[in-house]
DNA sequence: ATTTGACCGAATAGTCTCATCCAGTCAAAC
DNA sequence: GTTTGACTGGATGAGACTATTCGGTCAAAT
């Protein structure tokens, strides 16, 4: 009965709003854990109605989703930000990256404790074909650049990539903490392991290295595109089907 | 009165029936799930009164214990019967066997479906001192051979090969069908990666292989010896405390 | 001495009822 | 037009009780 509600409709409030939302949706599933948050707990911290919540986003999974989502942008621009001139350099990136973020790491764990019954769903993300020609564009100049072995499938590339990643993290989430190596530790082991079992660890020629660098941020900005405009459309207030 | 209860106490036949059990609880396990294979289940399936199952574990526990040490046995001596003559066979050959064995594979991935609650405990298992030594002792030798890097720690190696065959392995089994590599392609893909990862890859001298290979094979014998004597505790009616 | 299977009790599964929670709605306030 | 929060109803959980299952025992049979 206090406050008016009309000074907005500038979608660059709107913006801030849904980042708010997300923050405290962040802190509270980082907190109590995703089947715990409810939205009148969101809504409370975010300091807004839960009506208006649902003026961003239809169902309490398509808040979570726009969370994770923006998240992976976060953790993508951090990764681009250190402009990693090699894949192993890139590999290093995606695996400190993934490290420092809880909940990257709970949706790649499957942590049920964190995520709940959330992360049993996650298998939808039938990849993008936008990534999945950008990553194959990419090991194309890598193969070309001879710092890639050429002699495999670039699909076996992949499962290379992602067994080593997973293994190490989880491996590493299951080890009683005193026997776990430093996370910076795991990290050159993680880059370490999955350059050698991609390369011909032939140095590059020197004007190789900088096609090379090229097509590693080249291929990071795709990506990083790809995932802001799929954010994009998890803030307007855009839905998912059934 | 016509037949006594007497013609046994024979120790070989009594580990026959031992085995007959196991037999039976392998083959239920494995269709219905450990959750739901009972005594009473085993005990027909193998033939026997429930009773006698009694006679050779103490708890239901300790009969599926004994179960995946027998497996365990299986495996390390087929892996030692391939004569692996460097870690990189070694590797390949313990991936291939665990590949083969659904138990194995159950145990490793934590499968609910088919160890039910048993997969949760599992790390009970503080490796054995002798295991911890002999594999040092492997190590050692491969580093004096010039095989393994020598700018690593011994635990860290330990985490590299671990974390790889783990990783690929679940990602395998997370895959779609159709996406998945074939068995024998992925031995390779982690066979090569691991052996990547330890090595200097150099060739070792000619000499030095003989060493590696002899290494090779008393790393085997001895966890396979390991095994058999943890097995042959569980098959006599002995306990494991609480 | 060995083996058996009927038997026991603890734990689990099933059923019904009542209370609570919470995602999502919408009429009213601004 | 925008925001709000009281309200709804479907779902989930707590509680109380019964039925069933099954690990483990032991007296009897051989």
């Amino acid at each position: 009965m206090v406050k008016a509600g009309r000074p907005a409709q500038d979608p660059v409030r709107q913006q801030e709003r849904a980042h708010r939302i997300l923050d405290a949706a962040a802190e509270l599933i980082l907190r109590w854990g995703y089947d715990k948050t409810t939205i009148d707990d969101v809504a409370k911290q975010a300091g807004v109605a839960k009506g208006t919540i649902y003026l961003h986003w239809k169902t309490r999974d398509a808040l979570f989703a726009a969370l994770l989502r923006r998240e992976r942008v976060l953790m993508m621009e951090e990764v681009r930000a250190a402009a990693p001139a090699s894949p192993r350099d890139l590999i290093g990136g995606l695996a400190g990256a993934l490290l420092r973020r809880p909940l990257m790491r709970a949706l790649m764990l499957g942590d049920a404790e964190v995520l709940g019954k959330l992360s049993k769903q996650k298998q939808e993300s039938a990849t993008t074909p936008a990534l999945s020609s950008a990553f194959e564009d990419y090991l194309g100049t890598l193969a070309e650049q001879g710092v890639i072995r050429s002699d495999r499938a670039l699909a076996e590339h992949l499962t290379v990539v992602s067994s080593v990643l997973y293994g190490f993290l989880f491996t590493h989430a299951l080890l009683p903490e005193p026997a776990r190596a430093p996370d910076d530790r795991l990290r050159e082991l993680i880059a370490d392991t999955a350059d050698r079992a991609l390369g011909t660890s032939e140095p590059a020629l020197r004007a190789g290295a900088r096609a090379v660098a090229q097509a590693t941020l080249d291929y990071l900005d795709t990506v990083a595109e790809v995932a802001r405009h799929k954010l994009a459309l998890s803030l307007g207030s855009e839905e998912r089907n059934p």
